[in-house]
DNA sequence: TAGAGCATGTAAGGCGTTACATGATTTC
DNA sequence: GAAATCATGTAACGCCTTACATGCTCTA
């Protein structure tokens, strides 16, 4: 029995996706091609080979065109298995090497988070993500002031890294706040 | 002829790191470990296939363990056209839509754009760059007072983005007058 | 009935990751 | 002389992209 790989970011956002309301893969498309702010349009190529491995998996079961037409759908919900992987997931401890790039998935396992987590683990997930900030700017700072860098744009660039993670930071403190007065809403 | 398809990000940024100093792709590595605003770490499965890929269609060349030990070592160099796919790398218009994801390959030609391109050529990327965010951003808050947004952490994730991308358009700003005020050092 | 959109999927090809392989050179 | 490091590479495997294929359903 080979270990089975973990699960990719898409496959677990595909999973927090059904989580949230059981969807064909056509839909899933439509959303994703519908919200701005996730920049990432999966293509076909990408979308059902992810859900059938998904099903395979048995963390996603499948009904076949149930209602309406006889227009042909499969409309994905998670099975136990799933909702447990899922819930694994978003539980996860948020690794400091990874906050300096793909921030997004993230803020994606923040989304999802409502409702399916405690307020006081999404609290904690925040303060991680904190935690790991801080050290991911101070490392940066540090390095600015130490390393011996040619010319001046590294140096800028290194201030963009620095403030743009900066007015991260800000933001999980504002959220944690924000969360803190509404517990539940 | 097959249309010989454009060069990839990585491949792209091995192009500029060599323009600035020829190296060996062993020196690469190091490059990419010793940087910590560099999370990316590339494989030796990822980075001698894409020197050879660039060798290949003559964009680099290599001279063989020219001084001291006989030590096999590969020290690349960009040909004229590997300069001149280089530099037309650096000219390329800010796509407005990839300006959501990967901000990091941005700042990668800004760091690279030092000395390669006018001064001017740089004031007017960063304007491109700067109204791409602009309208990013106010993409971004649209869909926040428009869209029906389950919950409340959807809305949180939507003003980290705004609050993200502010923040890469003061550095934008800060930068063009930091340029301005000196232009050349 | 022709066309646009719905809905799912497959095939070829490319790239990256992990892991392994192979020697040469320096260090203890 | 053994071990670590230098330095380059290859093989298996997996995933994504692009492009195409296939039917069904609604609208003009």
């Amino acid at each position: 029995m080979q270990e089975p790989r973990g699960l990719t970011d898409f496959e677990q956002i595909l999973l927090g996706l059904l989580a949230r309301s059981p969807s064909s893969g056509y839909e899933l498309k439509k959303f994703f091609a519908a919200t701005p702010a996730v920049v990432y349009q999966p293509s076909s190529g990408a979308l059902y080979p992810a859900l059938c491995r998904l099903e395979r998996r048995g963390l996603l079961s499948a009904e076949q065109a149930p209602s309406a037409g006889k227009r042909r759908q499969r409309r994905y919900q998670l099975t136990p298995a799933g909702q447990a992987a899922h819930a694994s997931w978003l539980r996860q401890p948020v690794e400091p090497s990874t906050v300096g790039a793909d921030l997004g998935t993230h803020l994606m396992r923040f989304v999802m988070a409502e409702r399916v987590l405690a307020p006081e683990e999404v609290l904690s997930f925040l303060d991680e993500l904190a935690s790991a900030l801080e050290t991911f700017i101070a490392t940066i700072a540090d390095y600015l002031t130490t390393a011996p860098l040619p010319g001046c744009h590294p140096r800028l660039a290194l201030r963009h890294g620095i403030e743009v993670h900066q007015a991260s930071l800000d933001w999980v403190r504002s959220a944690v706040e924000t969360l803190r007065a509404a517990p539940s809403n």
